[in-house]
DNA sequence: GATGAATGAGGTTTCATTCAT
DNA sequence: TATGAATGAAACCTCATTCAT
């Protein structure tokens, strides 16, 4: 009979997997109850311990930045996957358009959580200039729509938060109307194209 | 004859300055610390005792429920002021755009609070339809606009949560921007009236 | 038309309506919330205001004592009340049962608040002491079964501490049974009576 | 061969220690401050932090039902050892007598808990009726002797609840004069044990 | 590394009592 | 005398974080 102790310890990198499990866990639990959420309830709901959570993020604010980080990440993965950079810019604003919206639609607890996060204080700033660096591929569209309105003496960045703003306007009237959903994103974008004709 | 016997010895009305008081200072501790502002400090801030919040509140719930149907009845109040039901739907919309940008400009704290409580569950449904019922005459106006958008097959609706999304958008900049805040109403009020050219 | 202040304050005596008024809320109250029951409530209900119970009983633990000896007065006046001074002692011992029980059954609430307060601290040892001194010709009685018990080597007052606890133990089953009451009460005297022949 | 992994590796197990320090306090603290005894004081007096007593029970309310539970498990075990079963109806209903009595002098404090515990509503039905089941072999004696009185007309149960009251009539006398504690128990009894002649 | 018991500051709410009116 | 707003000390409970195991 061997000791366990024996085998030496592996030294295992701290497995992504259970990572993984805490940041859905969290929102899941966000969704439901608020950036309140108790990070025992998070823990319980990954299967991992209290305590397991903070080896893995050094404190409850630490694990809402990168759980943010990683829910824009996920974004702006499937924004600039197959991107048509070649394509007309309305083509290219139709492909930010309906990839946010259809993420939004599959996963409408993690944009819930997104938007939360987005609007609360513990998201440093330091975490949305990270953030702003993954943009990739989409920023120079959102650049040349920013562009076109700044002809008319918008600021920069004036279109991007009016495309988030109106995403976020359309989302609502999806989870009203789940049904309607592939009309109604077509539908608004033509709406939303006539700021930019 | 009156009779003086009718008139109970009273021992202290219950001020509305110190219910202002109140609400004010719960503004001012929310836009700092979010929702979860304690209400002792609340209560420290507005100069009375712990206690006495709860004489004029039944729970924390009340006070911010009461308090998003202040904030919202100080905006209409001001939109249904000199409402100019005779002009053009452009210069309606108008008018409605640029009274809420105008008061969102003048109390920025306010108007963070607002969207906080807009975005929170401790808002009841009872409470928003309470608020909804005060509209008054802009309410006409968001209905022609929302009639416009429906020609173009978007729900009814649409046109308020668009012009509310836009707004935001644009003060967003305007905090950014204060000095050209005047400029940033109009050219952005430009752009959104474009939706429904 | 005439000053009303003209009249002079006619010094009315603190009304002995009000301080009833107060003393019956109390019963209710406690009789449902226990002697936690707020004197705000107890003032609600007694349909006076919150600072003016307090003009009639110096401090909760006042009113609660004060309580305690009307509760218990009532029950002796009646007890005294054409007390069968000449009657054997089984029929005296038999008057001071059922007259008890008798108004434990009418009024249930007054019995359940007369119990909570003689288990609790709140009733001063002066309280229990003023209570002893109106017993009246019950004394006598009681004194006589104490006597019967002596003879079996037990303290005195062994008599009133066994009368009153099988009477307590007999309420209890008449309140699950309403309609056996007179029955409940005659046989549970037969089976006391017992302890004494 | 042995598993080691299946063994977690544990934090540190929940002391019954503990639990135990703090049920002991809350009898000291209930004893002389009421059910009212406030939590942090329970926990203070158990060696324990305001916040630990609520890991071993999850409101107050769940404490003092764990503790009527435990004090009337205490009772029933003494009653339950040794218990003559196979002994007369008088011996039998003398070893629950004294048992109880004995229990009560010992922990006059703890008796003195129960009984308030008894006469609350804080204990639920549901604990009740988990006492009712751990009587054991008291049962059958008390129900003899209910069936005893059941033939003068008595209601099933109106025996234990006489039992009741005069142990609690006999215990207020020892408390009272101490040194007569095993006299006065038996000769109670003997006045107690005519009920069933 | 993983665990979960332990911690105690801090949150909301209640309530006996006071006192200006 | 009557009133009820005002008070602030507790009360119960939650929860991020630590640390012995």
């Amino acid at each position: 009979m061997r000791h366990c102790t024996l085998i030496p310890s592996m030294a295992r990198a701290r497995s992504p997997e259970k990572r993984n499990a805490i940041l859905d866990a969290a929102v899941q639990e966000i969704a439901t109850a608020g950036l309140g959420a108790p990070t025992a309830k998070i823990a319980g709901r990954a299967g991992v311990a209290e305590g397991t959570l903070f080896t893995y993020f050094a404190s409850k604010d630490e694990l809402l930045n990168q759980l943010y980080v990683e829910l824009k990440s996920e974004v702006y993965t499937r924004m600039n996957a197959e991107f048509p950079d070649k394509a007309s810019l309305q083509r290219r604003a139709w492909h930010i358009w309906s990839t946010y919206l259809g993420w939004a639609v599959a996963f409408p607890k993690k944009r819930k959580v997104s938007v939360q996060l987005h609007l609360s204080d513990v998201v440093s700033a330091e975490t949305r200039a990270q953030i702003a660096g993954q943009r990739g591929a989409t920023d120079a569209t959102i650049a040349e729509l920013g562009e076109r309105l700044a002809l008319r003496g918008l600021p920069e960045g004036f279109a991007a938060a009016a495309m988030s703003a109106m995403q976020e306007a359309t989302m609502d009237f999806i989870t009203k109307q789940p049904r309607r959903r592939e009309e109604l994103i077509e539908k608004a974008f033509a709406v939303f194209w006539r700021l930019f004709r």
